[in-house]
RNA sequence: GGGCUCUUAGCUCAGUUGGUUAGAGCGCCACGUUUACACCGUGGAUGUCGGGGGUUCGAAUCCCUCAGGGCCCA
């Protein structure tokens, strides 16, 4: 043979460095793309990776999901498709400009010169180290630069990682979501949705984070409970009466535009279509009813500003209120009254200008005091305020003009496409379409996808300026074969740069895309859509999504709405949605907890294997318990491991007769034939329940298998593999033997690839990762004596537990053993006697088995 | 408040369309160094299937209800 030797002593170190090079080297993961072409679309099994943020760090949850990915990618392989499974990298994006800031002490200021000899004021910075006001301010293109310098670097460790768990992607099918071909595509994508009428600017309320200072989108929000208080005020009526309302947001009175009681509420029914005048400023604002508005909380009428909250923004527009903004993209209160604020109540306005919330809060506290409208202290409340999910202080709501994508919030008739495309897609756990649905249904608005950040994609297009330079008409944009463009330092199509900002020149958007805007169309950007359409067409719609269950709201709806609008189909027939890591005490892992151990240390201290087994077990969409202390899991799956490489070692060390050759025409005993028999129903097994993404129960039938396998199977037939018993029947025991070992290790492969392939290795020129997934027509047996394994196995433990009882070795021979037991069973009686060392077996028959009598023979000393 | 999900051995989890005595691994206890494996082997003990009610000849499984945990959305 041509392969390697047998090890002395098989060991799973080194292995991953051993096969990882081997793999890249030959090439076993490479998409064949001249073979699909030429098999068809349905030889195709294509995935859609979650391309990981570049600027994060990986942890353990990272690592489950993508495992479960690659056992549903290495099945498929070896069901002999053709494996179209690249990787991306989100870089793009607000975590990694805050990495960026963080790590070389510096931030964006657009309105500075480039420095082609900037180098920042240090690296490797983390998060604590560096306050904003330490930050050098640098140009737009030297922070850019930056941002794609770290995240190459960053890309290369998560790329290391990734091949050291063994994931079996093509690794030259790799993108970046900053990336030219990425801005192609999410610009290309832009455009045509601008066409058909999806993407449009609009002026509108837009939930603000100050510290960011761009707008963020609904699927970006996060409620956290936080500290506030009531403040009971009093409004006043043209009568000189007053009514109170109790309100968190004392400092936006100034932006009071009317109050709002509930159409029932009785208290309030008589002021309803009446004006009241706001404390302090005097502005004249009506009452009015909403259904909105809580009976229950506080004096059950609240005022409306522009805007303190999102339900301020729902009864602005379906009321057709005033608008009295107050608050600036900074966060702090405008320089100028609002329309209505005038004469004195504009003196007392200037009092808060400029001040920030908090100031102007304590400040208009002090003013309504003074004017006796404030009543009794403030009462301390916690309630749910909204967040951007990266942010750290609560969202304002400014209006602003931004860019949106059509998603069905306003769209009847796209919102049940929607639905309708969710239900074509099988989910992985099929309960995970509610999650689906559920955000679908509760859309609030069209997808805001402008930010006004540095790092992205830009939205590409330009503006026309008139003759007194304000921009005028509609947008000017590129041909699909001019991208990917930037307009904030490229010319408009048709102008000279020397026109920006002039009159009758243009001007360039700055905002770019929301990252979620360029992550919902990896399938098109990995499919190369437009840039290969044979390609395309060859992978498109994929076969799997894999991702975790947090991000269905924004990267499986987002995916999904993209490919409605442009295809008119699904991206992928079948999601499949991973769990997430709870620690020992159920509460989801975290950073902030301090104890994380990192993947890459992982691996390294318990091997690739025991990881992913570990993972493996876990079915998709159930939570997995991790205690880094502890990870039993994992030891078992090392264990597991180990144990294929010593069993298999063992099993090709057993002299073959040259019968043996023939596969199983040789395997003529019962107890062999019945073995293999057992062994295609663990095939039939595992198999369905990988078709059905179930790799959790295709793993336990297999280990299970195998362990008996072990424990029992081989220990009875080790006598004959030597030749005790002759050359039939050790042709018989060696054949079943060795092709139990190559069935096993090929339904062990997806989850233990470099074990597997290392024994593959010592009989095999191939790789068990392009083998072809067992059968049980090559198995090719006919189970006559069914069951006659697992009766063989029971006996066995009664002699042995005979033999513990007597504390003594199993070494121990037996003078003479009367056994009860189906008939049966004497088709294996030679093995039983040889394995327990048995001289005289006296079979009785029962429908049980029972040891009737033992009687233990002396320990031959050595 | 709404949706989804979970509750089975000390721990982590299986348990299919309801069907004999509810399983596995870990841990624990005892024994054993047998020519693959001490990162080992053999054997053993361990349950009010969250509580209550119902359907049924029969319920961990189906229905109702209550309690608790988790996630998502308000």
């Amino acid at each position: 043979m041509s392969h390697a030797a047998l090890p002395d002593k098989p060991a799973l170190e080194g292995l991953e460095a051993k096969w990882g090079e081997a793999w890249e080297a030959q090439g076993t993961y490479r998409f064949d793309r001249a073979a699909a072409e030429a098999a068809g679309k349905s030889s195709v099994y294509a995935v859609d990776t979650p391309p990981p943020t570049a600027s994060g760090s990986l942890h353990i949850g990272h690592v489950f999901s993508y495992t479960h990915m690659d056992l549903a990618a290495r099945y498929q392989r070896m069901r002999g498709k053709h494996l179209f499974y690249p990787m991306g990298w989100d870089d793009n994006g607000l975590p990694t400009e805050r990495r960026v800031q963080n790590y070389y002490g510096v931030r964006c200021d657009p309105s500075l010169p480039y420095d082609p000899d900037f180098t920042p004021p240090f690296e490797g910075g983390d998060n604590k180290s560096s306050k904003a006001a330490d930050q050098v301010p640098v140009s737009r293109r030297n922070f850019i630069e930056l941002c794609e310098k770290l995240t190459v670097e960053d890309e290369k460790q998560f790329e290391d990682l990734w091949r050291a768990l063994g994931l079996s992607v093509d690794w030259s099918l790799t993108y970046r979501t900053i990336g030219d071909e990425a801005q192609r595509a999410a610009q290309r994508a832009f455009l045509r949705n601008l066409s058909r009428g999806e993407a449009y600017q609009s002026d509108a309320p837009t939930l603000w984070d100050v510290t960011f200072r761009t707008a963020v989108a609904q699927a970006e929000l996060e409620d956290k409970e936080m500290p506030g208080a009531y403040h009971r005020v009093s409004f006043h009526t043209p009568d000189g009466g007053t009514i109170e309302i109790e309100t968190t947001r004392p400092e936006l009175i100034a932006a009071c535009v009317a109050l709002v009681a509930h159409p029932d509420d009785e208290r309030y029914q008589p002021y309803f279509g009446t004006t009241v005048r706001t404390p302090l400023f005097g502005v004249e604002v009506p009452v009015v009813a909403h259904r909105l508005a809580q009976q229950d909380k506080g004096s059950g009428i609240a005022m409306v500003c522009t805007f303190g909250d999102v339900t301020d923004v729902i009864w602005w527009r379906e009321l057709d209120l005033a608008t009295r903004p107050i608050l600036g993209k900074d966060g702090r209160i405008l320089a100028d009254p609002p329309p209505g604020v005038e004469g004195a109540a504009a003196e007392v306005y200037a009092e808060i200008a400029g001040k920030t919330v908090f100031s102007a809060k304590a400040r208009m506290v002090e003013l309504l005091t003074e004017s006796g409208d404030l009543h009794g202290e403030p009462r301390a409340i916690t309630h749910p305020v909204k967040f951007f999910e990266k942010g750290d202080k609560p969202l304002e709501i400014v209006t602003t003009r931004q860019w949106y994508i059509t998603n069905g919030a306003r769209d009847e008739a796209l919102n049940a496409r929607l639905i309708e495309r969710g239900t074509q897609v099988a989910f992985h756990p099929d309960f995970m379409r509610v999650r689906y649905e559920n955000w679908v249904g509760g859309l609030s608005g069209d997808w805001l996808i402008s930010r006004q950040r540095f790092f992205g994609v830009p939205i590409p297009v330009w503006y026309h300026l008139d003759e007194n330079g304000e921009i005028t008409g509609e947008p000017i944009v590129p041909t699909e074969d001019q991208l990917p463009v930037d307009p904030s330092s490229m010319p408009a199509p048709g102008f000279d740069e020397a026109q920006r900002g002039e009159p009758n020149g243009f001007v360039g958007e700055v905002d770019i895309m929301d990252t979620w805007a360029t992550s919902s169309l990896t399938p098109q950007i990995a499919g190369r859509w437009e840039e290969d359409p044979a390609l395309f067409d060859l992978v498109f719609p994929y076969d799997l999504r894999s991702q975790g269950q947090d991000i269905i709201r924004t990267w499986l709806f987002s995916t999904m709405l993209r490919a409605e609008l442009e295809h008119g189909t699904v991206p992928w027939t079948n999601a499949g949605i991973s769990g997430f890591i709870v620690d020992p005490d159920r509460k989801k892992m975290s950073k902030s907890k301090g104890n994380v151990v990192t993947p890459a240390a992982m691996l390294e201290s318990h091997g690739s294997d025991a990881v992913r087994y570990w993972a493996a077990s876990s079915r998709l969409g159930t939570d997995a318990a991790f205690d880094p202390q502890n990870p039993k899991q994992m030891k078992i799956g090392r264990r597991l491991a180990i144990k294929v490489l010593n069993a298999a070692k063992f099993v090709y060390s057993f002299p073959a007769p040259a019968a043996a050759e023939a596969g199983s025409a040789a395997v003529t005993e019962p107890l062999d034939i019945d073995m293999l028999a057992t062994l295609s129903e663990v095939v039939q097994t595992a198999t369905a329940a990988y078709d059905g993404y179930d790799h959790a129960r295709a793993l336990e039938v297999t280990e299970q298998f195998f362990w008996t396998f072990c424990d029992d199977y081989l220990e009875l037939v080790k006598e004959r593999a030597y030749g005790s018993q002759g050359e039939a029947g050790q042709a018989s025991a060696v054949a079943a033997l060795r092709l139990a070992i190559d069935v096993m290790l090929r339904l062990f492969a997806p989850v233990l690839p470099f074990a597997t392939e290392e024994v593959w290795s010592w009989t095999h020129d191939g790789s068990v990762h392009t083998a072809a997934w067992p059968t049980v027509d090559e198995i090719g047996v006919d189970a006559q004596h069914g069951g006659l394994l697992a009766l063989v196995s029971q006996a066995l433990i009664g002699v042995r537990r005979a033999k513990t009882d007597a504390k003594a070795s199993q070494k121990t021979p037996v003078t003479r053993a009367v056994l009860a037991a189906p008939a049966l069973l004497s088709f294996a009686a030679d093995d039983l006697k040889a394995v327990g060392r048995i001289a005289e077996l006296e079979l009785t028959e029962a429908d049980e088995i029972a040891v009737v009598s033992i009687e233990l023979g002396e320990l031959p000393t050595s």
